[in-house]
DNA sequence: TTGGTTGCAAAACGTTTGCATGTGC
DNA sequence: GCACATGCAAACGTTTTGCAACCAA
C-alpha cells in the first residue's frame, strides 16, 4: 500500500501502531475544535458509518493520552472525562454552566504563578489545569 | 434542647434542616484542611464511631455543595470528586501526581484574566478552577 | 403533622478488563 | 510470526435513586 496515512509519523514516533481506528480518532479530534467525551466521539464516528467499539474508543484515547498526543481533562460538576487533540498550542477553556459548551481561549496567565509556587514551596510543577466557567453568549442566562 | 448546635445558622440561612449528620459532616470538613472524597469522609466518621450511610454522605455533600456551603472539584486523572468546606477564603491547590495529596495555596492570579475574558468574549464569568500539578516534596519523584 | 432527611439495597453511570480474534510490522 | 490492537460482554468503582422509616420544625 503506497498510500501514506496522516498521523502515521506521530504514532510511529511514540511506538504506537498506525491503525485505522487511531487514525480515525485523531482525525475526528483534530478537526473538532472542542474537547469531547469518549461517548460523544463514539457516536460521532458511528454517524459517519464508522464501526468501532466503545471500549476501543476508550482504550485508544487512554493510550494516546499517555503518549501526550491527546489531552484529557475533568470538568467541575461533570463526571466524564473530555479529550482533545494536543496541538501543543497552550490554551484554556471557558465552560458554560448551563449548556456545557467549551470554548478555547489561547494564551495562559500562569507563568509567573508557577514560578512563585516552585520557589515558595518545594513543589516541582509539571502542569496545571484552568477553566473559567460562567454563562456563554448563547445561553444568556444570568440565573 | 437549649443547646445551640454550631452550623445551625449556616444551614438555616440556606433553608436546610439542621440535622446531626450535616453538623457532623460540616465539622469534619472544616476541621480537615484538605479536600476529601465522599468515601474518605465516610470512613473517617465511621472510625470516630459515627454511624452514617454512605448514600447520606453523598446526598449531604451534594446538597451542601448546591447551597455553596461546600466546594466540590474533580481532579485530572482521578475519577472521584473531592469536597472541602467553603470558608470563602479563595484559594487553589497544588496536587501531587504521585500521591494525590493536595496542598492549598492562598491567593489567586486570575482577576485580570477574568476581566479580559469578559470583555473579549461575551461570557459572564461566574468562577474558575485552577489546580497546579506536579511532584510534592515528600514524593520527590522526578519521573 | 408535614415535608425534608436518612438507611438500605438496588440501579445507573462512566470506565476498565478478560479473553478470543484480528491485524500491523 | 509475534506482539500489539480490537470487539464483545462482563466486571468494576463511584455515585444516584426508590422506597419505607424517621425526625426536625
Amino acid at each position: 500500500m503506497g498510500f501514506k496515512e496522516p498521523y502515521q509519523d506521530v504514532l510511529k514516533k511514540k511506538n504506537l501502531k498506525a491503525t485505522k481506528h487511531r487514525y480515525t480518532i485523531l482525525k475526528a479530534l483534530e478537526s473538532n475544535k472542542l474537547p469531547v467525551t469518549a461517548e460523544d466521539l463514539y457516536f460521532r464516528l458511528k454517524e459517519k458509518g464508522i464501526s468501532i467499539s466503545l471500549s476501543t474508543v476508550y482504550r485508544s484515547l487512554e493510550t494516546l493520552h499517555e503518549k501526550d498526543i491527546v489531552l484529557k481533562s475533568n470538568l467541575p460538576d461533570y463526571n466524564k472525562a473530555v479529550y482533545e487533540y494536543n496541538n501543543n498550542e497552550h490554551r484554556h477553556h471557558m465552560i458554560c454552566i448551563k449548556c456545557h459548551k467549551m470554548q478555547p481561549v489561547t494564551g495562559c496567565p500562569l507563568e509567573e504563578y508557577e514560578k512563585l509556587i516552585e520557589s515558595k514551596f518545594k513543589f516541582t510543577v509539571k502542569g496545571h489545569n484552568l477553566e473559567v466557567y460562567g454563562y456563554c453568549n448563547g445561553c444568556g442566562c444570568e440565573e
